[in-house]
DNA sequence: TAAGTTTGTGCGACGTACAAACATACTGCC
DNA sequence: GGCAGTATGTTTGTACGTCGCACAAACTTA
């Protein structure tokens, strides 16, 4: 328990009114402070520093309405600002690169490493690899931002398994890379960068309450609950994909019987792609069967369906858990496009019980799966640099 | 969003420093200063005028440490400090009472009320039930707090509808009560409740993430949250009796097919009892299995070991979702002990993947259940009171 | 009796938001 | 062109709340 300090108003409202121009774009101090319901003063007083720092800059003014008055001023991120670092840590492979505040991906860079090499050859590599990164800014970045696969513990910033890179095992990634390039470092698993990105970056930008949902070789999920991303004690919570939608169902990789991911990922689509007898069942995806699809064929439309209830179980389950009404999708699933979202959406709601002023939406997050990551890791370092609770 | 200003954060701090006073007992002004690692002189300015307004007092002085130093005098809530009046709404039954700050119930009273009758004659019996109930205190009381069953919109004071009682049906209770009483209303929903009196008064006093779960004729639950009670949009949320686990499963009162409250309630219990052949299935209960599992019966343990399982299964999804580690168990499988908790607690383990670190435990709070939804209301007003967040 | 230790309390400094008043810049009307 | 009306952004003084420092009070040990 810790009482709050009349200096942590400050940067609160600092991160506040920042989180508020990330959401509404270019925005004038009277609109901030309407927004936010305080005295034109303050949001002066809390901008000018930003100004004079470069954070910031003012826009030209617009026009007047029409009863006139003095024409406002929007402000916005500099774009000459520093930028932040991201990297994205995938078994085999590393990418870098830097993001802007605004969101743009620049001095992308990748590397191989041995998932079962020896420690410090893969530390070297990544390092390299960042330098790589970091030599094309044209001032230090704010904060490095890394999204990972596996079990992550994000308070201490260490990686506590990978199950397919047995070399990052134990590895307290944060203290390396922070003590290397003398910068802040935050770490945080994949599901949840990719739903930090839709927060900042994409269809999430605003939302207050929504889940971001990954399903592809495996199923895993984040939520950002009241305006705040949730992590469980030492950065748990989340691991949607063993929860049982089956009592007794179909063994699962965990040992479980009935996992939610049993049925709602690439294997149960190539299982049953291959049982009906379509095309190349090996490399079927939900691009591929909404193509079919569409192009006619009834066996694609009929696995699709049942894809669409078997995903949309889960969703349904967090909905009746948490209520947060607002979905995105990411990995094989996003490829289905509106199609297969639309499709999730009406089975979550026959899955649901209806409630009044309940409206529950699923969209696509289908930008290239690794740009997301990256934007996410690199709003991981946002989130971090706001610090929005008290 | 709302910028925070500095006399918000007395209002923070003030309900930070009776939440350490509720978590720890009589404390001391040093001690308090040292939980909330702040300065001394700030708890004396926080707590001094409310030993003027009588609603603290300090005890006798304590005796020193072995090192000397002037005795501290623990300061804690004063017994006559005003009440809280706590309401208990379940279909066809009112029950009233104060609770004191320190959770003990007195001026019980209890009313019945026709489900389908006219609006105006429940709100007499309910104003009049309260009355009696207020007429016993010897000064105002802080508030009034109420548990409903049904689904509430706790943000509008209303009542959505009580299946089994048609005639709340959008009844704007607290504008009511409050107008009739002239004090603070707060309604929530019953496991909410439960979850609050949990949190002041029992079992989960002081923790800062669990969930209360409540079995019997219907199954829901509550979460309290990084130290909060979750609230979703409009109150909803925690609607775990109708998540999935056994999809395509038996068919329940909701029309799908497969939800949690299926396989752990007092329905299936019974089912169960009357196929196996135990004597007298109609009126089965967790208590009276586990007595007659410990006087030997196998039939008994096998049922009530397959019954644990089925209420693990979906404490175990919860716990994959937000890892909150803390479980209460309330109504029907609260009467089953620590037997019937700890067998429930090693199925939650066998079903959760592990994690180090994870410490999951499962308690039952085995109050009468009257009792604990009273205090829960009364914690309602306390909640309310303290505005413990931003 | 003296030294050491801990509790609880005044006082001034500091950080922050707020209200009132003002300069600035635009629109519309005469 | 001049003037009233309106909205933006800034200056100045005030209120609220925490912090650090110094100090009195009360206890233990030697």
């Amino acid at each position: 328990m810790m009482l709050v300090s009349p200096s942590d108003i400050g940067a609160i409202n600092r991160g506040r009114i920042l989180q508020a121009l990330y959401d509404n774009g270019p925005t004038s101090r009277a609109d901030l402070a309407r927004l936010a319901g305080v005295n034109r003063t303050t949001v002066t007083g809390i901008v000018q520093p930003m100004i004079e720092e470069k954070l910031l800059v003012e826009g030209k003014a617009t026009r007047s309405a029409v009863q006139g008055g003095k024409p406002a001023r929007p402000l916005f991120f500099n774009r000459d600002a520093p930028m932040l670092a991201a990297v994205l840590l995938l078994p085999g492979r590393i990418q870098t690169c830097l993001v802007t505040l605004t969101g743009e991906i620049s001095a992308l860079e990748k590397a191989p490493f041995d998932v079962n090499g020896e420690v410090e050859d893969f530390s070297r590599i990544l390092t390299e690899t960042l330098a790589r990164s970091l030599d094309q800014a044209t001032q230090p970045p704010f904060g490095i931002g890394i999204a990972a696969g596996g079990m992550i513990d994000s308070d201490k910033g260490v990686i506590v398994t990978v199950s397919l890179a047995p070399v990052l095992t134990g590895l307290p990634i944060t203290n390396i890379l922070s003590a290397h390039f003398g910068l802040p470092v935050v770490i945080d698993h994949h599901p949840r960068a990719l739903l930090v990105g839709d927060r900042w970056f994409g269809p999430g930008r605003g939302q207050q309450n929504f889940a971001a949902i990954y399903t592809g070789e495996v199923l895993g999920g984040a939520y950002y609950i009241n305006g705040q991303v949730y992590r469980g004690l030492a950065g748990s919570g989340g691991e949607l994909g063993h929860t049982v939608v089956q009592l007794d169902g179909r063994a699962c990789n965990c040992g479980k019987q009935g996992c939610w991911e049993t049925i709602a990922t690439l294997s149960w689509l190539r299982r049953e792609a291959e049982r009906v007898g379509l095309d190349d069942p090996g490399t079927v995806t939900s691009a591929r069967l909404v193509e079919d699809a569409e192009s006619g064929s009834s066996r694609a439309e009929e696995i699709l369906d049942r894809y669409a209830r078997n995903i949309a179980v889960g969703i349904a389950n967090l909905q009746q858990t948490l209520s947060l009404n607002f979905y995105i999708l990411h990995g094989d699933a996003a490829t289905g496009g509106a199609r297969l979202s639309g499709s999730i959406e009406r089975h979550v709601r026959s899955f649901v019980l209806a409630r009044p002023n309940q409206d529950i939406t699923i969209v696509s997050n289908g930008l290239g799966e690794g740009h997301t990551a990256l934007r996410g890791a690199a709003g991981l370092v946002v989130s971090e640099h706001l610090k929005l609770k008290i």
